[in-house]
DNA sequence: GATTTATGTCGCAAACATACGACATATTTT
DNA sequence: AAAATATGTCGTATGTTTGCGACATAAATC
């Protein structure tokens, strides 16, 4: 959702957010995990890992796919899925950086 | 949203998947940004921090509230908040084990 | 005790997310 | 070319989130 009023306001914490809106479900989060686990697979072992329907899993890679974390490599009839490291190391960067600006140091106590 | 199939599996992940829902607003980054720099404050300087209606922003610190990531200390008729460390250092916990799941070194490439 | 100040909760509309069956497409295999 | 396999997209029902005005509460001040 945007909103005129804050638009300019939320731009320096949209990014963050939204990758954080992406790891905000568990499934999604199940499959970065195995994605990691077995490095590289196909969509039905995933939809055939976790206990959701083959429609299901595959909107949930899309929602992996157009926020970086996930490529996929056709492979004839197959893709192969695969963690896409860039984006990782990005996450990883940006979340560092709002932890740092949100210390253990920065409370009333 | 519960899905009786899913629930054992998400067990694992809805933890971390919680606290990204938390993180996937960019008003609550802004208002957690604000308290770590501030310390200390009340509701309304919030509110005129960030361009957003009152309730609204009562609404977040709710959302804050009900994950643990901030506190309010009662005095008279203001409420003083500021961030609980403790489960700032939870989240980065969280984060960290997931990421060392999910490291570079675990793609197809 | 009336007014002001600080904050919370309710109710609602609009937008978004989730899950999944049904259908579409495209490449193999027979 | 028909069947099988792998995957994606559409439509839809249901639930959740967001933002905000209106109302409620409770302490402080006049």
């Amino acid at each position: 959702m945007t909103y005129p009023r804050t638009e300019a306001f939320d731009a320096q914490y949209q990014e963050l957010a939204k990758y954080a809106k992406v790891l905000s479900h568990p499934a999604r989060l199940a499959i970065l995990k195995y994605l990691a686990e077995v490095k590289a697979c196909i969509s039905g072992d995933i939809s055939n890992e976790i206990p959701l329907s083959r429609t299901t899993v595959s909107q949930h890679l899309q929602v992996l796919r157009e926020a970086g974390f996930i490529q996929g490599q056709i492979d004839g009839v197959k893709i192969n899925y695969c963690l896409n490291p860039e984006t990782v190391e990005e996450l990883k960067q940006l979340f560092n950086d709002f932890m740092c600006k949100v210390q253990s140091d920065k409370c009333c106590k």
